[in-house]
DNA sequence: ATGAAAATTGCAAACGTTTGCATGATATTG
DNA sequence: CAATATCATGCAAACGTTTGCAATTTTCAT
């Protein structure tokens, strides 16, 4: 029932008369070909309504021209604004984007994987699950040596990859500091599962910078839930619990921050006045909320820019011993808000 | 430099002294194949690490198992979420999706529909720029015959094809009638380009609600911007720079009412008690922000899931005669919030 | 005009699959 | 046991490009 009326290269060699191989040259402007053949093979192309077929280049380049990305999810603020760049920056050098969620399942990246190395991607760029700790899935793309980049959350230094991610030691430091600074004495943790590196490091952020300002750590002020909304608010729940009341919570995501803040609302707690509140990744919503909240930036612009320049560099070079761990640190930086403005003892 | 150790379908018939045919249809499942060299086949194929290449497969059968995807970017919420939705919806199908961004602008609309062509994807889902008036450029998949479904953003109704929408006309009426209903006398719609369906649809419901509520439609209270936030902060400065000031706005968008919201607290501006405010998409935004903003939603999920369904329905179906207009609607339904609160004379 | 160098074009194989048709092997029937 | 039906496998072409090498044409100095 198909109408086959797609042109092929072959059609602008009969049209005119000359070789698939001259017009394929000229097509792509390789410098044996005169001007004018080439002139004259575009032109019939445009007339013929020619569109080369990518798959058939593909297959006998064994190159795709397509990369592929893989994050936890797409609706997340922080993926999202580098996904975004990261599509916008290939468009440029003219590679398609395949995204793609894990939803945060590990079975899924799995299966996900699979499918784009089947796709033959000229490279993978991934943020992986909260509870990936086995990397291995991944192999296949180092040994084929297909240009393989990790961000944000990223497998251990032993797994040798390109790594970029932010610095989330000193982030949740200066989260912490910032609370101290505003004059909190017991403040409350929410982390997230320590499989993933992000949490390990801000959590370690946090007990550094209790330490440096003679602040007791206490196990018991570090609540893990998995970063929902609902869970959240249950974790919400149990802090408020019992006094005495934390007077300074660092939530290591924005919708925690957010949904903690609701919480204080919604049950007459004051904040900042008697509870201050940092969050974690800059989400617009941190902004327009009353309270504001204050929150650490991860500069997705500069993270997704990276992410492409690596990738491209990989690509370009693509001498096998591109496989060592190599971390590249984005920086990040602290914004106050509201929440937890007070009496603030200035930072020396 | 690069050591080939790809395996291939040749690799294991070779190791099986098999033919290749065998092999292939051995790995699809094909009846001719007995159940045992199935077994052999694929166990040797887990055992050689062998992965289809699917490009090769997708140049022979003439489909990639791609969905291409053009939003105008994936950065706003409403084309997040559906892209989202049909980015599992699609896995589950065993397709690929390669989203891309128009940003809105109508050469890189153009780039896309040709790149996306050249991939050979097996159907496409788009939503247009804000300015996309002649659609022609899509004109190729309608002649190869390729699934082709435009939703939110649409052509007009001589552009034969599949259509889904939200019933913007209905969301605007719903939207202008509830802040009459909440004793709005002077009410001030910001609008679009209306080069977009979007915009000129609720227009038109606001117009009629209007009309249908006995207050008079003027002209210079409906104010046109490009839907930045920039934007609308200069309209909101245009709108309050004389008296006497509406009491009610209906924003097109979510991101302007936010703007708006934003304005009338910075200038001492009640709302809802002076000026009430409706916008639309129910962005996530409009909730947490004090006061919470009315706003009509348009079901992403429903609408993405919508997505798919025609497009799997297209590529199953595939009879040429699919390129008739046919227009499917998604419903919307007003979400009430502080915002509009008031007085309130109830529905009938 | 002659020959060699330079410029342009063509031939044919290859990329990794799938599939119509033919062939070979096994089972079934009278 | 032959003849036939059924089942399993193999052959070879095709999908639309790209590219090394060979062949042809043009250019240019002698």
């Amino acid at each position: 029932m198909t109408i086959r009326t797609e042109k092929t290269i072959v059609d602008i060699a009969d049209e005119l008369g000359l070789s698939v191989s001259t017009v394929s040259r000229a097509l792509n402007d390789h410098p044996n070909i005169s001007a004018k053949t080439k002139e004259r093979v575009k032109k019939m192309a445009r007339k013929l309504g020619y569109r080369p077929n990518a798959m058939a280049a593909g297959l006998r380049n064994n190159k795709s021209k397509t990369i592929g990305l893989i994050v936890p999810r797409i609706s997340m603020f922080y993926p999202a604004a580098i996904s975004t760049i990261i599509q916008n920056k290939l468009q440029e050098f003219g590679y398609n984007l395949i995204i793609c969620q894990s939803n945060d399942s590990l079975e899924q990246e799995i299966a996900l994987v699979n499918t784009l190395y089947s796709a033959r991607v000229d490279g993978l760029a991934v943020s992986a699950t909260l509870y990936t700790a086995d990397f291995s899935h991944f192999d296949i793309f180092k040994q084929q040596n297909i240009p393989l980049v990790f961000f944000d959350r990223v497998p251990p230094k032993d797994y040798n990859v390109k790594v970029i991610k932010g610095d989330d030691f000193l982030g949740g430091s200066l989260a912490t500091e910032h609370l101290i600074d505003q004059g909190c004495k017991d403040i409350v943790h929410i982390s997230g599962p320590l499989t993933c590196n992000l949490y390990k490091e801000r959590l370690a952020g946090y007990k550094d910078a209790l330490q440096k300002n003679k602040l007791p750590f206490k196990k018991q002020r570090v609540f893990f839930h998995e970063l929902t909304k609902e869970n959240a608010w249950q974790t919400a729940e149990k802090i408020f619990s019992q006094k005495p009341y934390p007077d300074g919570v660092f939530a290591t995501n924005d919708t925690t921050a957010l949904t903690i803040l609701e919480y204080c609302r919604k049950n007459g707690i004051q904040v900042p006045q008697q509870c201050k509140i940092v969050g974690y990744s800059n989400d617009p919503r941190t902004e327009i909320v009353t309270p504001s909240i204050t929150s650490v930036d991860q500069y997705p612009t500069t993270m997704g820019e990276r992410i492409v320049a690596a990738l491209m560099d990989l690509i370009q070079a693509k001498h096998p011993a591109a496989y060592r761990h190599s971390q590249e640190i984005v920086p990040i930086h602290l914004v106050e808000r509201e929440s937890t403005a007070g009496a603030g003892k200035k930072k020396k």
